[in-house]
DNA sequence: GGCAAAGGGAGTACAA
DNA sequence: ATTGTACTCCCTTTGC
């Protein structure tokens, strides 16, 4: 069975235009996103609930699990408040799986 | 000084 | 049952 990945929940969550106000794409340059400071937690419970997790997720444990990605290479943090990068290849590899 | 955001060590859940 | 991965939990530090 495939589990579902946290950088592959956000991806979907990205391509969702109803949730625009939680999180969102940069214009530039591509991989860029950034959460609202509003609703950053918003998209952190719906992953929990993904996960079916007892307690609630919240922004700061999820951004815990992104800060954890720069080490597999997969998101990295920007300088910019609540803002992170995909990875290049991640971003291609997303992409491909939907069409 | 106070809050939101970022950082990181240690523990947990799950699948192989 | 063991083990490695991918988070999850909570405390500390930073920056505005």
């Amino acid at each position: 069975g495939r589990r579902l990945r946290l950088f592959h929940f956000l991806f979907e969550m990205l391509q969702d235009p109803s949730m625009a106000h939680c999180l969102s794409w940069a214009p530039a340059p591509p991989g860029v996103f950034s959460f609202s400071s509003r609703n950053k937690d918003q998209v952190a419970a719906l992953w929990g609930q993904r996960k079916g997790n007892k307690r609630p997720m919240t922004y700061q444990k999820m951004s815990r699990a992104l800060r954890n990605y720069a080490r597999s290479g997969h998101i990295f943090k920007v300088k910019k408040k609540l803002t992170y990068q995909f990875s290049r290849d991640t971003l291609t590899s997303l992409q491909k799986g939907h069409g």
